[in-house]
DNA sequence: ACGATCTTTTAGTTTCACTACACAGTCCGC
DNA sequence: GCGGACTGTGTAGTGAAACTAAAAGATCGT
């Protein structure tokens, strides 16, 4: 007894005929038959019956048509079950995102889609080495990555949607010598201790480009990931580092200084899997990051700081 | 998207990897990923997922496998019907019956199964010739059909169950001169004028086999079929009549007399298709038919006529 | 009685799920 | 770090199952 059978019998018990049910699914009336033959041979008591040249269902047929019909319905559900997966906009949503991207977007995000009948999101901060982005994707549905700008580009297995070009400012304590100057050349720099982050991480490259445009080898004074830490190192006196003039909240011992002379931009891109915009939930994340990115760029980020 | 592939989703998704499914459902582990790449041939977003050397669901995936399991419950549900159609006690059961066997039985068997969740009865007479009782067992699940003790049996492709045999006396009006013996012989009634039943029906033969042993041939005064209408004419002079003991409502003008010498008894059987008694509703009305006839047996049938 | 209609049977063909086997990716212990 | 165990996937071949075609059997209407 399968689907089929099944299909078959209840097609009978509406059109009333071998026939009828042949030309509705479309095979010969002798492949009807042969089936009703096989379903009957699994259960004890006739199924059908002849009346007159025609064949119907007998009580024990309409019985089980009767389930039939259920089994059909729950099929189609099924069948269903995906797009409607798909197309629903309160699922689950996983985003990752590095520090400072998640400190920067991470608050507008979860304002944007508060509402109920929303997708719910699963945030988690990721600070990874530039090559560990993309396999983030397989676990998150959105991945916040950046790179610089003459990096090589992201891996072909995921999608990148460009978020934000954001200048990287060179960072040093208000009473600094520097300070004074409007923006900075790598000549002004190339000489002063360095706080970089890690190995492998994105910023790395464009301190040692200060350097080389200087023609100095650059002085790497402490190695620290993290923004906050390093702002605060740098308002100790520390050294210099390169800050993110929108996505880092403003130290308020420090200043940024914008540099001259090199490309010194970091991209924030949305990773993911081709096949997680399927999913209108997803899909609706994505606008939202975009529209916090515009938000970011045109300073209205911090606007509740006063 | 079929039942076995849904099924091995499933599976997949309680056992989480494709070997497990393949021991599972006792196949190879190859047999399993063709499938899952047939099933997600039909599906556009990602089912699964390798994890490590293992394969699992994906959130759609796990979507689906919910509703496969609602396809699962359903076919188990249509595996189970036929059974539970035959189990239900109170389905509705079709009863036949030819005159009298219909005015004894049909009383008690309505009284008997009056409660409710019982059989729901569909009765109904049929006055046919001996060679149409079979055929009716098409249309019900139980036929009352009778035959004379000696006359051929049911052909094989009913079964009879036997309720009743019954003594024909000969009715005949109460000043009649032949009333004031106890019982009659051939001979005592060979030459009468007789009251017989049309072509084809059951009684006649008897009719012939008591004039047939007193060496005469029948006087056939009239043909009818109806008992309590041969009653009556017996009753105005018009002849004598075999008249069933039990099942014939005694008329009040008539008397009826045992004969000897001739083996003048009918059986008044159940006929069915052996397949309509796999319905516990038609099993439990043929039990009340055999109560009914021990009743009817028994003189116990008219108890309420005081 | 005959043709029309419907179902069933039989034989042959096609389709499809499966096995066997080889191979590739991943984990684990020495 | 490297072979060996484990897991999943691709390919060719096999067998079962569902189908078509053709013919026969059954029933209806005229």
């Amino acid at each position: 007894m399968d689907e089929r059978q099944l299909r078959i019998l209840r097609e009978l018990g509406e059109l009333g005929s071998v026939t009828a049910v042949a030309d509705a699914l479309l095979v010969t009336p002798s492949a009807i038959s042969q089936q009703l033959r096989l379903l009957q041979r699994a259960i004890p008591v006739p199924l059908t019956e002849r009346q007159g040249r025609r064949l119907v269902l007998t009580d024990a047929g309409q019985a089980l048509a009767g389930a039939a019909t259920e089994v059909e319905s729950a099929l189609a559900r099924a069948r269903h079950t995906v797009e409607e997966f798909l197309d629903r906009p309160d699922g689950e949503v996983s985003v990752a995102a590095f520090s400072s991207a998640g400190a920067a977007f991470f608050p507008l995000l979860l304002r944007a889609l508060a509402g109920p009948d929303g997708p719910v999101l699963a945030l988690a901060d990721a600070d990874v080495t530039q090559d560990d982005f993309p396999p983030l994707t397989r676990e998150y549905d959105l991945v916040l990555a950046h790179r610089l700008d003459h990096a090589p580009p992201w891996p072909r297995t995921v999608t990148a949607t460009p978020l934000l070009s954001e200048p990287l400012d060179v960072a040093l304590p208000a009473g600094h010598p520097l300070a004074a100057k409007p923006r900075l050349t790598p000549r002004d720099v190339a000489d002063q201790p360095w706080i970089a982050v890690h190995d492998g991480f994105p910023i790395m490259a464009t301190i040692e480009a200060i350097a080389t445009a200087a023609g100095r080898r650059p002085r790497l004074a402490h190695r620290i990931n993290e923004f906050s830490v390093a702002a605060e190192v740098v308002a100790a006196g520390g050294g210099l580092a390169l800050m993110p003039r929108w996505t880092s909240r403003p130290h308020p011992d420090l200043v940024l200084k914008p540099l001259s002379g090199v490309q010194a931009r970091r991209r924030i891109d949305a990773l993911h899997r081709p096949e997680r915009t399927a999913r209108k939930a997803v899909r609706t994340v994505l606008t939202e990051l975009r529209g916090a990115a515009r938000t970011i760029r045109d300073g209205l980020a911090h606007d509740d700081d006063g």
